[in-house]
DNA sequence: GTGATTGCAAATTTTTTGCAAGATA
DNA sequence: TATCTTGCAAAAAATTTGCAATCAC
């Protein structure tokens, strides 16, 4: 879409056609490691490297576009949906869910706004619930 | 002291040396990365390989001694306190802090409680609270 | 003694870098 | 055109593996 275009020029960034099709992947997956980036871009833009995906992803950081996600294994995750939302994480399979739960976001907020934490300048809230999904994709094998 | 070589034992493993090392590094760092605890627990155990850290700390965490942390950086962080609670995360520094209020995840525990999350098993509750830490440490760089 | 654990070295995986060529505003 | 961005190949960083030697129980 057009306005993809526009979103990466509002983040003071060139528009280039390696910057969109990341940016429309990383739409569609919501959050993504930056190997799934790879796998799922590779589909539409065959050409572009790893390190351009990199480039490209931390560039999107850099501009605001994107937030590094939490998670404990060991790759970089990255997020499009910069609005507030919490995420369901299942441990056994490193995926995440988005967790649309304004409710929770604001109580949190609220709570904090009380507390004042000494020394620190907070920017951000995340809030993973961990578990796992009962069932449902459990077949599909960890590699 | 001797209750960690209990608490190892407790966990169903064998108190080796080196797993003492590592435990009671972790005790004192209390959140580390696999790197971190290599550097520290080299002045005590100076022989001890980074397959073997690696080993050991995978085996506390199996054995539910040790937790792995969320991070938004590429490395896998450990941390040995097991009980509730939250974390300050300076995304400058990647270093944690612990944010030790039980009334903030109690009200969410709370909040979740009368939420039914649909095919989810929740097993624990991470929130991290992110921003940069007012001066202080800021004069170290990062590497 | 026996099975679990260590340590080595090498392999894998993930991320970063330097730099020349190319594309965007 | 001037600057930013890409792509390559190679390096660095982080984690894992296979296997023989060793140790804890």
């Amino acid at each position: 879409m057009q306005n993809i275009k526009e979103k990466i020029q509002k983040g003071g960034l060139k528009a280039t056609p390696q910057r969109i099709a990341v940016y429309s992947t990383l739409l569609k997956l919501g959050h993504a490691s930056a190997d799934m980036v790879g796998e799922e871009v590779k589909e539409v833009f065959p050409s572009l490297t790893v390190a351009t995906i990199y480039n490209v992803l931390e560039s999107f950081v850099r501009a605001g576009l994107v937030v590094r996600r939490f998670s404990s294994n060991n790759k970089m995750y990255f997020d499009v949906n910069t609005y507030e939302h919490a995420h369901l994480y299942d441990k056994d399979m490193n995926t995440y869910l988005d967790y649309d739960d304004p409710g929770l976001i604001r109580l949190v907020t609220e709570y904090l706004k009380s507390k004042e934490i000494p020394d620190f300048n907070l920017t951000d809230i995340d809030i993973q619930l961990i578990g796992t999904f009962k069932e449902r994709q459990q077949h599909i094998l960890k590699k």
